[in-house]
RNA sequence: GCCGGCAUAGCCAAGUGGUAAGGCAAGGGAUUGCAAAUCCCUCACCCCCAGUUCGAAUCUGGGUGCCGGCUCCA
């Protein structure tokens, strides 16, 4: 099945080619570390964890880098020094390098907790001074970049292809301009690529200057092509990053390489909250503390994200995840109930399985409908517990739940380690039923309760009870 | 002001020309010692207006609303 994406450059859906037959190389715009990530910056790094798996389930070999952006970028293009890490970091009064190492690990909790692969390199701003040094002095080699004292910046009419990632022209872009323009600048689009400013917290002495810092594009320029090379496949980020960042990203990278710099460009719709944006004003910027507070558990977030599809707007509600919350436990109990058919058997052939198999597969490969893709889960579910299934389609229906939807879906809860034996649980059936014969109630439901915290769902039917693992 | 996206049932959300996937919630019924689970049944003409078409949720134009970019932000 020809996997197809998305592409913000070409705006249509185009079938996806590696630049190395059977490997792909990805990048994605990280957080910046000065406060815990909450939900919506989540929505992004999901999707491109789901990417990285969908990959992986198809035989390729990824290659994946986010970057930790923990040097502050300038609140304002401006000359004022302040920037957000710096600004968090005076008002908690402490050190910034002891923000970026706080947040950094709450970050990497959260994504553990998301059940987040590790991408292969999370490579930090800070320790990449010296590549970001000398992108900027490629990009003065080739005339892309100016210098005024100790600032450079990029000039935006050196790079005909400039706007055309977000379709923005230069010249709208003076025109609607609300920043004071900078007369060090050539033209008010032109941005910073080494600042400085003696009262910066975060600093660094180069050649061009004692107080100098980066500009907030450089860093992502600078990694991406240290560790994937000048040309890679996919970058991706969340539809805020379009522009100016991208834009500029590629306007750097190409201006100094004169290679293609990505193929695909994929972006994350914002996740809106009761209808509208999430915002610290209305008190509905949530994290994934604030969702545990309510009950939810991170991969409840995770289903929930996942079952819309990236490119579309996504509404959270505590009633939408709620009902994510449900329908995820119906997928957790359906393994369950698979497992307990299959009973050991060896998977064969079953045209529902088959169906959902395809169903899913046609789903993600088209730009990664995930929407459609969990459709073809219930379908398989209704089937099975409407028609049941014998043990050899159990057994692969089994497998494809697990080995291909949740490989890539990544929404199921663990196994229970240790639980206990089939015997065990057989015996203690026994007990209940001989307890119920004689009406002792209280016993029975002992026995259910106790069954129930071991992860065993009992279903008393007229012919009899019949159970299985959660 | 300039660019771009979206608008589907109580809630979340697929579908982009051939007559509305899926989930949650809700209601009715079956089953049950109670409960849970499960089974059967019910539940949308797709924001508004005007067009194109044999036929539109799907195309065009105009509204309205929300979101994003132009300014740190996934």
């Amino acid at each position: 099945m020809e996997l197809r994406f998305y592409n913000t450059l070409s705006r249509r859906i185009e079938p996806f080619e590696p630049l190395e037959p059977g490997r792909v190389r990805m990048y994605h715009c990280g957080p910046t570390v000065y406060q815990r990530p909450h939900i919506g910056n989540y929505r992004a790094f999901l999707f491109a964890d789901l990417l990285r798996r969908v990959f992986e389930a198809r035989g390729y070999e990824v290659l994946q880098v986010m970057n930790i952006t923990d040097v502050g970028h300038l609140v304002a293009d401006a000359d004022d020094g302040e920037d957000k890490l710096q600004a968090q970091a005076e008002k908690e009064r402490i050190d910034p390098w002891e923000l970026v190492e706080r947040v950094s690990a709450e970050f990497f909790a959260d994504l553990e907790a998301l059940g987040v692969r590790p991408a292969h390199h999370y490579p930090r701003a800070t320790q990449h001074i010296p590549e970001m040094v000398e992108l900027v002095r490629r990009l003065l080699a080739t005339g892309h970049a100016y210098r005024v004292g100790d600032n450079v910046y990029f000039d935006v009419h050196s790079f005909p292809g400039y706007g055309r990632l977000s379709g923005n022209r230069v010249e709208d872009l003076e025109a609607g301009a609300r920043l004071e323009p900078n007369p060090e600048k050539r033209h008010p689009a032109d941005f910073a690529l080494w600042k400085s400013d003696p009262h910066h917290l975060m600093k660094w002495e180069t050649e061009f200057g004692p107080h100098g810092f980066p500009g907030w594009h450089v860093e992502c320029s600078a990694m991406a092509m240290k560790y994937l090379g000048e040309s890679f496949d996919i970058h991706t980020g969340g539809e805020d990053n379009v522009f100016p960042h991208h834009e500029c990203e590629i306007a750097q990278s190409e201006g100094a390489t004169g290679q293609p710099f990505v193929r695909l460009w994929m972006h994350t719709k914002f996740l809106q909250v009761d209808g509208g944006k999430m915002s610290k004003s209305l008190g509905n910027v949530w994290n994934l503390d604030d969702l545990a507070e309510r009950g939810f558990s991170p991969l409840d977030y995770r289903f929930f994200v996942l079952r819309a599809h990236y490119r579309g707007s996504l509404n959270f509600t505590w009633d939408a995840l709620a009902g994510a919350r449900e329908a995820r436990r119906a997928l957790n109990d359906l393994r369950g109930r698979l497992a307990a058919a299959a009973a050991g058997a060896a998977p064969g052939r079953a045209p529902v399985v088959e169906r959902a198999r395809t169903d899913f597969a046609a789903a993600l490969a088209d730009d990664l409908n995930t929407s459609a893709a969990v459709a073809a889960l219930f379908e398989l579910r209704n089937a099975f517990l409407r028609d049941g299934l014998e043990p050899a389609g159990a057994a692969a229906a089994l497998d494809f739940l697990v080995e291909e939807a949740d490989a890539q879906l990544g929404f199921l809860d663990p196994t229970a380690a240790v639980g206990p034996s089939d015997e065990e649980v057989e015996a203690l059936l026994a007990e209940r039923a001989e307890a119920r014969a004689a009406r002792d109630f209280a016993r029975a439901d002992a026995i259910r309760d106790r069954l129930q915290r071991a992860g065993i769902v009992l279903e008393d039917s007229p012919d009899g009870v019949r159970w299985h693992r959660s």
